[in-house]
DNA sequence: AAAAGTTAAACAAATGTTTGATTAATATTA
DNA sequence: TAATATTAATCAAACATTTGTTTAACTTTT
């Protein structure tokens, strides 16, 4: 997929706009506005709105999958080493792609698009299948206990991770971090997310239940 | 808050189409159609179709929190009891209520309705100071760890249970269980999510970290 | 008779998309 | 190289629908 420097910032736009007020409740107006572009523009790199929001997720998606695939590839690191490479992974594209997430974490709801939402299936497919490989080694080794639940525990990983990183204003509110800094906020959000996560899967694997 | 027959059959049929379209791509004529009444009834008896939103999440988060509340005030069981028993109220809402939060859940990731944006946060801070207590009376009995990060416990029973549920369709499909009978299907999540979360925060509150 | 409920029609504003003209960039030919 | 032809990019305006809401007449209930 190549787009050209006017693509890209139509996408940026429209991105930043669907993930504050929802693809319905962003106009190509409001895009077109914000991106100081002509309307027509939209239809005419993109076909339509809708298409807009396909491409949106092709370029997002576009490398993910292969870039933790590459990472867990390295041989020097034990299972559960690999396992919280992982979630810091996650963690990390949910902090610096928190647009598209939030995006992302409102498409799932609804099933509304068929083309985005079967994107969003095939990816979800090939995250779990990544993971079972990488747990499966774990039992092998012995190091993982048997029976371990892969889809549940990506719906924590997803769902903890994904939540926490949506409504991160919500978590600010209610904690009273209103005064801190953004950028000391991601940083205390980020450890706290990953410890927390790394301790649930460490004693999901390695425990007996 | 007294609603008339009307009144109710006009918030379910919004209710079940906001949570499958979402606020802004359903349109008041859809509701009118579905419900079988006139448009103008919409904004007739709850002003508008913001208003409308606004009475839902109002009905729908009435007696919420005291019910839990009343069933977490029994002192025949001990803490982890408690918890469990927080856990699975939780899962039953999100299942049997799937709709609501279903709006739930996208209405958190953006902020545009300031009304219902506060609602949600003083409902999330209610709960949160709920669980806190339940935890503070565990950790005094020496039955609970100390250092338990709560925020990120509720975000992970939230995330996960709210996840799973508003993406059963993903579930399904991902796991290949579309032939099994919805019933049976919901049954079965159901008992995952209990044991899962369960084990979780088994883990969180009686290990040391 | 007064109030509440219900309706089809009308309202202005907003929606996504297309049109047709104009400008800019690129390729082709002399 | 200079002139010309071709393609691509940009724009304001127009297009037909759809949007949420209101009106004013009506029926039903109290």
């Amino acid at each position: 997929m190549d787009l050209n420097e006017k693509q890209l910032q139509i996408i940026d736009t429209a991105e930043r706009l669907f993930a504050d007020k929802g693809f319905e409740g962003t106009s190509v107006r409001d895009i077109a506005e914000e991106a100081k572009i002509n309307v027509a523009m939209i239809s005419y790199y993109f076909g339509s709105k809708e298409k807009l929001l396909e491409t949106l997720f092709a370029v997002r998606a576009e490398g993910t999958v292969q870039k933790l695939e590459s990472m867990l590839k390295d041989t020097l690191m034990n299972p559960l080493q690999k396992v919280n490479v992982m979630i810091d992974y996650f963690i990390d594209k949910f902090q610096k792609q928190n647009c598209f997430y939030k995006i992302l974490m409102r498409e799932q709801v609804a099933v509304q698009r068929t083309a985005t939402s079967e994107l969003i299936q095939h990816f979800k497919k090939r995250n779990q299948k990544l993971v079972k490989q990488l747990i499966h080694e774990g039992q092998k080794t012995g190091e993982f206990s048997k029976n371990v639940d892969v889809p549940m525990l990506m719906t924590t990983l997803i769902g903890t991770a994904g939540h926490l990183m949506a409504t991160q204003h919500f978590y600010k509110e209610i904690n009273n971090l209103q005064e801190m800094p953004d950028e000391q906020f991601q940083k205390l959000i980020k450890k706290k997310l990953s410890s927390h996560l790394k301790f649930l899967f460490k004693a999901t694997l390695t425990h007996e239940v």
